[in-house]
This record gives C-alpha cells, structure tokens and sequence, in this order.
RNA sequence: CGGCGAUUAGCGCAGUUUGGUAGCGCACUUGGUUUGGGUCCAAGGGGUCGCAGGUUCAAAUCCUGCAUCGCCGACCA
C-alpha cells in the first residue's frame, strides 16, 4: 500500500476525552473514529487489525472442532421472553419495535437464538457433541461506555456455544476451550492469564476468564506467589486466619468520639491501629419466613466488603442493596457513622478476620459514641463467620501455598459451563441411548475481539505510539524514502524494494508522499509497524539500505538484495 | 441513575469574570525555502460560538430550559 493513496488519517495532538493510552493512540494512529458515545468507525488500518485478530481466533476454533455460523444481530423478542430474560436483562438489553409493532431486540449475546437453532437442527445424541460459534457485533446498552473500544456499546465478540448429553463431555469441550483460548492469546503475542472467575448472571458452576496483564484493566485479579492459583477478586477466597483468637485484656468502655464519622476519623483522632477496628455495615435481606429485613455485616476497619461473596449468604438481597441512611436510623436508631456489633438487634454476619480479633474498637451505635476494648462472645454474639472481603495483598493463597499478589488485567475471555439453565427454559433436548429425551448441556465461549485491539495496544506501546506484535500489526514492513522526490536513486531503489517485498508475501507500506524525513518516522513509529526500512543517498553508493526494528533503536545497514531474505528470517 | 465538568474552524485550545460584531497552534490550499527526526517564510480557505428561549441599543460573554460529551460513583460477559 502507498500512503498516497491510503487513509492514514494520523493524528499530531492527543484528543481530549480520550482517558487510557490504547484509546488516545487508536485515535492518533488513525485506527478508530468516534461516531456517539460507545459507537466507533473502524479505519482502515484498525480494520486490519481487527480482521488480523478475527482470524487467528477463528483458525484455532476451527481446529479445536468448533464449527462457524453467523446469527442475526436483530433478535426477535419472544426468544428472550422464553428465556426469562425479557425481564431479567435490564436497561442494557437495546429493545426495538419493527414497521409491524413486533418487538425485537438487539443481541447482547446469542444464547436464545443459537437454543432455538439447535432444538430444531438436532434431535439425536448420535450428532453431538457439537460446538458452534460466530464473530458478530453485539450491543449492550452500557450505562457508562469507556476507554474507547475498550467499553463500547457495540463492540465484535467471538461467541462459542457447545451441546452435550452428559457433564462429561462438556467437560472435555471446556477444557478443549481452554487449551484454544490459551492458544490464541499466545499466537496474538499477549503476556496473559487464565483465572478463576464468579459466573454471575448468566449462571453455571465452572468459569474461567483470560486476562490480559495491564496496569489499566479494569479487573483485580489475585495470584499465588507459589503456585499457578489466579482467580478474579471478585471470587478469591480470603482464608481464614489460621491464629486463634487472643483472650480479652481490655474492658469494654465507650467513649464520646464526636468528631468522628468513619474508620479514617477514628484511626487519627485515637491512636488505634486500623486493624483493631471493626466496621458495620447494613444491607437488604430476608428472614426465615421470606419477610424483608435488614442484615448487619462486620469486617475490619482495613478491608473492604466483597459484594459479590456478601450477595451470596442465603438471606441476604443478590445483587447486594445498602440501606439507606433513613432505614438505619429507623432500625438501630444510630446513623451509619457509629454502628458496631454490640447491643446490635439485627443479624449480624461477621468476616473471619473480624472474627479473630480482641481488644477492638467500633461504634456504640449511639451516635457520637464508639466502644473501645470490645471482645467477642463477651460483649457481641459472634454466631455467624463467613468469608465477606476481597483478598488483599499479603494474604495467604485460598490455594495454600505461597500468599496473594494482585494485578490488574483486562477481560479478553470468559468460558462458563452452563449446564442445563438455557436448555430447560428452551427446551433443548434429544433422544438419548435409551430413547428418552433429555435436556442438554451447555457450554458457553466468549472472546472480546475488538477488545483485544485495545488490550494489545495497553501492552505494547511506548511514548512514540504503537508497537505491534508480529500477529497483529497492520503492516509488516514500511518502506521509508529519504527525499524520494528529489533522488531518482531513491525513487528507483524504493520502487524495487516495494515490489518485490509484496511479490514475497508481505503487507508492506510504501511511504511515498511528499513529506519531510521527520514526519515519516514519527508517523510509522506512531502506528507501529514493526519493521522499517529507509532508502537514502547516504548509504545507496555501497548500494545499502538501514533496518530498523520497531522494538529496538538499532540501526542495521545491509546491501539492498539482502533486505528480502533478511525480513524472512526474522 | 447520583455528583462534578465541558461544548468556540477538521483537531487541540484562548476569549466568558468586566456584553461592543471571534482569535491562537496544528491540519488544509498556493508559492518559495529546506531535505536522514514533526523546517522556515509569505499568502489564503474554513466558524448559525451545542440547541431553544429571555434580558439588552448590542450576547460566545448575563439569565432560564434542553441536548450532547466526558470524569468519579453505582452497574456490567
């Protein structure tokens, strides 16, 4: 490609409201346009990525024995309704009405319709296992679209769905997914990681995500030091502490702390270590009789409350609803500032590490007051212990060896087992052996295509712009002319070069405007093509020519006839 | 949905406090100059100042409403 003729479209200045660095080079590099908040243009040379990503991914489905279709983006609504998600979906499900007044929606994911293709394609044990995916856009109606095609309220996902008669051999496609999910972050030159995932709302027993490693992502995942355990904070277990509880010492006494409205006025204003307090806080749930009612949760002042761990304890309102300040009041009769386990007339749950302490601090729930020297058993029931915070740094591994590192990464994956939770609601089922029908098993398979663009970028970047991996650049090879304009030489030697590196299979980008030395290399360096090659006077009267490396500042002379052989080898 | 902020040329911004007929840099066009790291000089094109209403002799500027965008939070395969 000439840039002469090519949609460069490259950027001087960073665009406002672009926030992450893979966003403002996207837009600089000339790959992405914003069209509304969460809805991109994909230019020409993002397109090529993209396309690039697609097919590494598509290969390995291919030979993992996943087979592609394509499924309408347009869903009719009455799927939905028989899935139960009409309802359960919310606001981010897009709904639309045709001329017709037929209602329809527009697909977040593909459950429903791929449910609906094969209850009516399959009817026999004997042709499953089967393993069926797609690259389509999808729409989820974000409430909050961001970093670019990061968040993006259409974006391109890989959707995999598999169908089984027994867990068995779900599980053996799960793992078969896996295997290929490993295989193709590796192939895309992504430093990633498998981790142990919450299922959420889509529901199932086992789930993995893929994470790619970047400061930016908007995931916490924990790590053993010691073994390959990683599993999204979301999920990690925070162990029990393994040192039993120290006898009280202290009495309990309460004292007027007027000043005081949290854990931070507390820790300054009376010399207590952080770890010795303790903080409570008030969420929706039910009683025994399924009659609403209020729970009290207690973790320590330093930790912060798991919502996902919480939502879970039978009892307790899933997704989690604080109480109000109003309905605290009303309750307990003290504001949110000055709660605390003792005298407390609620069900009272409390974290294992709050469980262990003595001598700790925590409101009087009396406002203005807090109770110093508390003691369990003594002077709070502790009945109740479950595990309700995110693992922090330090802790010990829930794999039990080594302690947990966090890191931040960037969801590029998801695999869940479902089950049988779609398969019943659409009645997917089949003949089995002994001729009876049976609802099948699910599996479900999901990659972030156009996500994957971003993610790459997050991790392979430096303050020039962009610096591809092999896999997914856009170009392979630049072609660099110093003052082609000017130089016959270098306008013959160019050429040559330009077309015998495309007769040799590369993607090469020829840059033949009319532009200053400096404004090339700054504007290939900012897309990131990987390989460069620049043609000047200077080295042409030994009939040279200088590589460089995206990745590296070495400068290579070599004879120009070399150049083809020399870019294979690499 | 709650809090905060923004909206002026294709992009990045100043001008708004104190009302007086719109400006800078980049990009673009033309001519010259320069030529291995975003040259320099000159000339030029491009704006219903987000929209609607109001105050005023006069509104980018003051007032009211709305829209769009972004940040933080809540939410989310």
């Amino acid at each position: 490609m000439r840039t002469t003729q090519y949609l460069l479209g490259t950027l001087k200045e960073n665009p406002a409201n672009a926030e992450v660095v893979s966003h403002q080079l996207m837009l600089r590099a000339g790959m992405v346009r914003r069209v509304a908040a969460g809805l991109y243009t994909w230019t020409p040379t993002g397109l090529k990525v993209l396309r690039k990503v697609e097919q590494i991914v598509r290969e390995e489905m291919a030979a993992a024995g996943a087979l592609e279709i394509l499924m309408p983006m347009v869903q009719p609504a009455d799927l939905w309704q028989e899935s139960g998600r009409w309802e359960d979906y919310g606001p981010e499900l897009l709904r639309l009405k045709d001329r017709h007044q037929r209602e329809f929606v527009l697909g977040p994911t593909h459950e429903e319709v791929i449910s609906e293709l094969v209850r009516k394609e399959i009817s026999s044990y004997k042709q499953l296992p089967m393993n069926l995916f797609q690259i389509q856009t999808k729409f989820r109606d974000e409430i909050r679209p961001r970093f670019g095609v990061m968040r993006s309220r259409e974006f391109i996902m890989k959707d995999a769905y598999s169908f089984h008669t027994s867990d068995a051999c779900l599980e053996k496609t799960y793992q078969a997914m896996y295997d290929a999910y490993t295989r193709i972050f590796t192939r895309l030159g992504l430093n990633f990681r498998p981790v142990i995932a919450d299922t959420g709302s889509i529901g199932g027993d086992m789930s993995h995500e893929f994470h790619v490693l970047a400061s930016s992502g908007e995931d916490a995942i924990a790590f053993s030091t010691e073994s390959d355990y990683a599993a999204n904070v979301e999920l990690a277990e925070a162990v029990a502490p393994s040192t039993p509880r120290d006898e009280a010492t202290q009495e309990l006494n309460k004292q007027a702390t007027p000043n005081v409205k949290t854990i931070d006025d507390l820790v300054s204003q009376f010399n207590v270590a952080i770890e010795q307090t303790v903080k409570t806080l008030i969420v929706h749930g039910t009683d025994d009789h399924g009659e609403p009612t209020l729970v009290a949760l207690v973790i320590r002042g330093d930790h912060s409350l798991n919502e996902i761990k919480a939502a879970k304890i039978k009892g307790v309102l899933s997704p989690l609803v604080f109480a109000t300040e109003e309905e605290i009041q009303a309750a307990v009769g003290a504001g949110p500032g000055s709660l605390g386990p003792v005298g407390l007339k609620l069900r009272t749950i409390v974290d294992r590490s709050a469980a262990v302490l003595s001598d700790f601090v925590t409101g009087a729930n009396d406002d203005g007051y807090h109770y110093f020297g508390v003691n369990w058993e003594r002077d709070a029931a502790c009945t109740e212990v479950e595990d309700l915070r995110d693992v922090v740094e330090g802790d010990p591994s829930p794999c039990g060896k080594g302690t947990v590192r966090i890191a931040r990464g960037i969801e590029v994956g998801h695999i869940f087992q479902l089950g049988t939770t779609y398969s019943d609601a659409m009645k997917v089922s089949v003949l089995n052996e002994s001729g009876k029908s049976q609802n099948l098993a699910m599996g479900c398979y999901g990659i972030g295509v156009s996500r994957i663009v971003a993610a790459a970028i997050e991790q392979h970047h430096d303050d020039k712009g962009i610096i591809w991996p092999e896999a997914t650049a856009p170009f392979q090879v630049c072609i660099l002319p110093m003052n082609m304009h000017k130089s016959v030489r270098v306008k013959e030697v160019a050429e040559n070069l330009y077309s015998e590196l495309q007769a040799a299979g590369f993607d090469v980008l020829f840059d033949d405007r009319k532009e200053r030395p400096g404004v090339m290399f700054a504007d290939m360096e900012l897309v990131g093509v990987p390989h460069t090659i620049v043609i000047g006077e200077r080295n042409l009267d030994e009939k040279a020519v200088e590589y460089t490396a995206r990745n590296s500042s070495e400068k290579v002379k070599m004879p120009i006839e070399d150049v083809v052989s020399y870019l294979k080898g690499l």
